[in-house]
DNA sequence: CGTGGACTAGACAACGTTGTCAACTCTGGG
DNA sequence: CCCAGAGTTGACAACGTTGTCTAGTCCACG
């Protein structure tokens, strides 16, 4: 079968050697400027000219090499995105709608995780500068970003998303974790609980600081008193909510509601409720796949992460075409979602 | 307040300007490539020398520019992923996979979304490709990757997962999709059931076709007879899903048991079936998150997508360091998962 | 037939880095 | 006092592209 032979004609294309533009102007008897024209659709070649290009650029397999314009032109259209983890359901939708943006604008998206390590963030961060990505966003691991300040007056526009950026002023896109927790544990409060427990993530991070302040002042605006006992800002790790909970549950006077302040530690919560005796009620912070198909379904705070990531690449994108002015700081509305769990009465 | 003045030195860092090493070299004195070993680590420096060039990189906030870099060196530690959707909760741990190795390996990771569409997956290979990626891993959307022969003959490592390419030769990382379907639905014949459903995906797809391919052998192998009405092989929209699958389980003889072709149509299914008078059997191809919270818990043929990632770059990164010889193709098994959805009896 | 303008084309420098190579400064041994 | 050799250092070209500038060709018009 002559088709399956490899193509025979191969004019200098030996095994890892790549065509250039002056090979292309070689082979076509051209000039070198000539098939950067052709390659880049500027005006100014003549049709003949033009296909005789075209020609020897297919016969050659030419592609353009990036490195080097980049060189010359100092514009990648690529744009850098620096999160915690890739594969967690909360951002996978950031990252997504980051990258729509980015290629409605032309560019490319790199992204790497920090896996929640400040050291790691900032390697990822000063590596894709090194790469000169356009513009940076970045979900914050660090509590100091001064690192980028040489970057950012260099001119790599950088948004920082969930979370505020560390001892430098930025551009910076939040939920308004504070509000929504507040109006979770109020929910909870108008069906009747007085006793609510509260299970967070580590306090050091501003978004659980957030919604422990928003349990507090909902417990407030309340006149109900919090009992220390019933407050868990401690890691997200199942074996710790559980333990964590479970103190909560037990004892003389036991909450009769926990508001959950991420999605992880929702759903460690519905494991464990799920196998107790009583019925406990539920508001989880963050949204999840499915929620509405426990039993009972779970009520939740969402957050919008598409909305966010959009958000976030527009103001990068707008900054990226000049635009002046202070840091912006864009707030994201949370939505209660009531699915069930959240209604239960206490004492059920 | 003193310190929320912008920084006043600002040596030669006007906005904009970036510093090169010819500006280092001018600052600390020396010559430019005294300057280029310093930020290399090569040795053959005066501690004295690269102290006084260190103190000019960190007084000016000196980066080094990879473009040039990657010009001059012809690598980029960068390899591509083109996937359908780096949402799906199937190829973000598998995303996250790769990232991790290529970061062992020193590299970033650039990725982008074909959504299923060939000239996007095509689009974006070549971008990534004229950026000049040391190597590509594509979970397929395209049937024909004819596209990338030059590219692959100049060099580029190119591993396929999930699905093969079309019309070349490549490396290749698939998961045993036939033989896992063929067990979830032997599992559902051991269980009593004599009228199996499949519910799948587009059949133009390659994961879809052999998935459906082990429907038939399971039954088959049972001496089971397959009522066409009791195949949908149509697209996975949730219109589309409920609407076939309404049908096999209406009219005289419904079929007692269904097996989803992958996890967006399991999800489909479990809000068919929670809302339906009789209980159906269910097994679905791919798990999900919270599967076994659901009632029934959802039985499912597990694959390991991060798994799949890793192989994958791991072979990319052998072949970048110069292993030779044929494409490869490795197998990743899958895992049947009981939790009880599947082991329903007919006619519940 | 001369001239101006439109059109086409290519020579050349520059982008910021690294590899090559030559040159310089010491040191110590003969 | 000379020289070999080690230890430093920098000049220069090259990577592949694009911006600038000059020059040639052709046609219409006076």
């Amino acid at each position: 079968m002559v088709d399956t032979a490899p193509p025979a004609d191969a004019v200098g294309t030996r095994y890892g050697a790549r065509p250039t533009m002056k090979d292309v102007a070689a082979h076509a008897g051209v000039g070198l400027k000539t098939v950067s024209r052709v390659v880049n659709g500027e005006a100014g070649v003549a049709q003949d000219t033009e296909r005789r290009v075209r020609e020897a650029i297919a016969a050659l397999g030419f592609r353009r090499n990036d490195s080097a314009r980049v060189l010359r032109k100092g514009r990648t259209s690529s744009v850098g995105l620096i999160l915690e983890d890739l594969a967690d359901p909360f951002y996978a939708p950031l990252s997504r709608a980051v990258e729509e943006v980015a290629r409605a604008h032309g560019a490319l998206l790199i992204n790497g995780s920090s896996t929640e390590d400040p050291e790691r963030e900032r390697e990822l961060a000063l590596a894709l500068c090194a790469r000169r990505v356009d513009g940076l966003v970045i979900v914050p691991a660090s509590r100091d970003h001064r690192y980028l300040e040489p970057e950012i007056s260099a001119g790599v526009a950088t948004v920082f998303v969930d979370r505020p950026p560390g001892r430098i002023a930025a551009d910076l896109v939040l939920s308004e974790n504070r509000e929504g927790a507040r109006a979770g544990v109020a929910h909870l409060v108008a069906h009747g609980h007085r006793r609510i427990g509260f299970v967070g993530d580590r306090p050091h991070i501003h978004t659980a600081e957030e919604r422990l302040a928003g349990y507090r002042a909902a417990m407030s605006d309340a006149g109900l008193p919090v009992d220390e006992a019933w407050v868990a800002p401690g890691a997200t790790d199942p074996e710790r909510v559980r333990r964590d909970a479970g103190r909560m549950l037990g004892g003389a006077e036991p909450v009769t509601a926990i508001f959950a302040g991420n999605n992880r530690v929702t759903v460690t919560l519905v494991r464990l409720l799920a196998a107790a005796e009583h019925r406990t009620a539920l508001v989880g912070f963050d949204d999840f796949e499915l929620a509405d198909l426990l039993s009972p379904p779970v009520t939740v705070v969402a957050q919008d992460p598409a909305a966010m990531g959009r958000r976030a690449a527009e103001l990068l994108f707008a900054r990226l075409a000049g635009a002046g002015g202070p840091p912006r700081r864009l707030s994201q509305p949370t939505r209660l979602v009531p699915r069930g769990s959240g209604e239960l009465p206490p004492g059920g």
